[in-house]
DNA sequence: GCGCTTTCATTGCAGATGCAACGAGATCCT
DNA sequence: AGGATCTCGTTGCATCTGCAATGAAAGCGC
C-alpha cells in the first residue's frame, strides 16, 4: 500500500535561479542601486527624478504627457518628480499657452549646470559597465533589445 | 563677441534608451508585471510572496535569514511576506529549538497545493519567453549571467 | 557565571507609491 | 452654440517600503 506518500513528490522542481523574471529583477535591482547612490549622495536626486532630468537636458521644454510616453513612468510619477524638482529649482513649470491643459517644463540654469556635471558622470558608468562585462555587454545588450521589442 | 552663448551647448548628449540601467529597469519591470498579473489574478499573491513561497518549495524548512540570502530580499520583505502567507494559510511557522532566535518556515498542505497548480504555470511562462526571445534568449542570459557574477 | 557583543526576526514610523477620482480645458457632434 | 466626451495634470487616500530601533536569544571573553 502506497498512500500517505510524502506530499514533496507532488511539487516539480522549479530553479528561481533560472527564471528569466527573477534574474532580470535581479539584476536591474543591482544597478540602479548603484546609481541611485552616485544620484542621491552627489545631487540629493532620485532615479524618476532622474529620468525626468535627462528627458529634458534632451528635449528641451515637454509636457508631462511627453514624459511620461518616453521615459516608461506613470504621469503621476513625472508629475510628482517634476514638484519636487520645482521645489529644488531645478526646473521650472510654464502653461503652454495653445494648449491650456499642457505643462511646460524646462531646466533651470541651475538644473542645466547640474545636468552639465552629472551626465558625464553617467556616461562614465556605462563605460566601465561596459568594460567589466567585455564581450557578455554585446550580449546582454541583444538580448535586451530583443526583449525591450518584443513586450513593447 | 560670443558671449550669451546658449546654455544648451553646454550638455552633453546622453541617450537614455542607450543606457543600459534603464534598459534593465524597464526589461525588468515589463516581465514582472506581467508575471504579477498572473500571480495575483489567480493566486492572490505578490512577488514577495511567490519568492518565499518558491525557496519553501525547494528547499522544505528554513529561517527567514536563509531565504533573505538566497532570494535576493531584505529580511524584512521577507518577514512581512512571512506575515501575510500565514495569514493566508498558505505557510506556517514554528520555532527552531536548536536555536530559538530562528523560526522555521514551511508550506502548509493548501500552500503545497497552491504551488502545485502554480509552478507549471511559471515554467510555461519561462518557456513562452525563450521561444518568444528566440535566438537572443541565449545571449540575454549569457549577458545577465556576466553581469550578476560581477556585481555580486 | 556574567556582562558585552552579535545575530535573528519583527515592527514603528516616515516617506514613497499606485489607484482612482477630480477639475480644468479641449474636442467632437449635432 | 452647447452638452457630452476625452485629455491632461494633480492629488487624496490607502497601502507599501525602507530604515532604524527594538527585544529576545546565542555566543564570546574573562
Amino acid at each position: 500500500m502506497d498512500d500517505e506518500v510524502p506530499p514533496e513528490f507532488e511539487l516539480p522542481e522549479f530553479d528561481l535561479y533560472g527564471f528569466t523574471p527573477y534574474r532580470l529583477a535581479v539584476a536591474a535591482k543591482r544597478t540602479s542601486e548603484e546609481l541611485a547612490r552616485l544620484y542621491r549622495a552627489r545631487f540629493g536626486i532620485t532615479i524618476p527624478e532622474w529620468r525626468v532630468l535627462v528627458h529634458l537636458a534632451h528635449s528641451g521644454k515637454v509636457s508631462v504627457r511627453d514624459i511620461e510616453a518616453r521615459v516608461a513612468m506613470e504621469k503621476y510619477e513625472v508629475s510628482r518628480a517634476a514638484k519636487r524638482l520645482r521645489e529644488s529649482g531645478l526646473i521650472e513649470r510654464k502653461e503652454n499657452p495653445e494648449d491650456r491643459r499642457l505643462v511646460v517644463l524646462s531646466l533651470t540654469p541651475k538644473g542645466r549646470e547640474m545636468m552639465a556635471e552629472l551626465l558625464p558622470l553617467a556616461k562614465a558608468h556605462q563605460a566601465r559597465l561596459e568594460a567589466r562585462l567585455g564581450e557578455a555587454f554585446a550580449e546582454l545588450e541583444a538580448g535586451l533589445e530583443a526583449l525591450l521589442n518584443e513586450t513593447k
